[in-house]
DNA sequence: GCAAGCCGATTGAGAGTTCAACTAGTAGGC
DNA sequence: GCCTACTAGTTGAACTCTCAATCGGCTTGC
């Protein structure tokens, strides 16, 4: 039965500190979205990314590809937004397969009164607690262990961190 | 509209690196346990803070502390955990409103099963992956975001990182 | 031009989480 | 003793996510 590997206590101790942040801080950002502008954190992603893509508009998939998502996880997600107003969906003229998620003004709405909130919650939990030298760590540590996961789901604009 | 202080370029793209980083871990741990053993993290995480408890026991709401967890997540975790065999509730003794659950043989061998190929999940997907002097910047990072969320949630035995 | 297979997206069921009641038991003040 | 306030834990509804199944549209080979 032990052929494991097992983890050195300084790393257990490590693990587990990294693993109570990692679900504390999700909590702390997911909720701080929902109580102030009455959306799930991982929605808040979808209106950023869409807000950043040229016309305010991704076909689906690629959507889901920048944010790491399922396809299934994105289309429940865009039917709950655009039951809201704030995305649009429509056909794409090239793929008759494909749809293609559109922000609404009421959504570009939404995110820029969102938006202040959460970039300070992200401050105060982060950056403000962290030296300059621990930033740049961190991005190196989260690049490295994404890298590992998936290759492919490393964000262009953090390869120079590795 | 403007007191908001804005992240750097630099430290915007450490966020996003970070937070996708997060999920996809996140993601990664879940679906290896859930494949593996048939439970999601957050069951896993409840059986191996039972298993280190004198008498593989705990109160709770003393459970819910340690976890980091809402009453109401556990009640609901514990009640699935139980018809699965692998803890059983029992009355408080001091207390009749408390409730203390026990970690059954069954959920013993169950999380006995379970850790090698967890452990081996979390070694493959941070500790290989990341130099010594990375880990311990981990760790004091770590440390210092739960800080600033909630002093309480820090756990014992992380101190000396700070 | 058409069959077989692939791909984009959606759907429904099942599982976990949250939030807001709610029950039952304890503790303090008088 | 008893009234009030507080605490432990549970419950149900609403919501999000996952997984597997599905459906229609593309595409390749012949």
């Amino acid at each position: 039965m032990d052929d494991t590997r097992w983890l050195s206590a300084a790393d257990q101790d490590v693990w587990r500190t990294f693993v109570t942040m990692l679900g504390a801080l999700g909590e702390h950002m997911d909720r701080q979205l929902q109580r102030d502008s009455s959306m799930p954190y991982t929605y808040y992603e979808i209106l950023v990314v869409l807000s950043a893509a040229p016309g305010r508009a991704l076909r689906m998939s690629e959507l889901a590809g920048l944010r790491g998502s399922s396809r299934s996880r994105l289309s429940h997600a865009v039917a709950r937004l655009e039951a809201q107003g704030w995305v649009e969906r429509r056909e794409c003229p090239t793929d008759k397969r494909g749809s293609i998620a559109v922000l609404t003004d009421a959504g570009f709405a939404a995110l820029a009164a969102a938006a202040p909130g959460h970039v300070n919650t992200v401050r105060e939990a982060v950056f403000d607690r962290l030296t300059p030298e621990q930033v740049t760590a961190l991005g190196a540590i989260s690049a490295a262990i994404l890298d590992g996961i998936d290759p492919d789901k490393t964000l262009p604009g953090c390869r120079e961190l590795r």
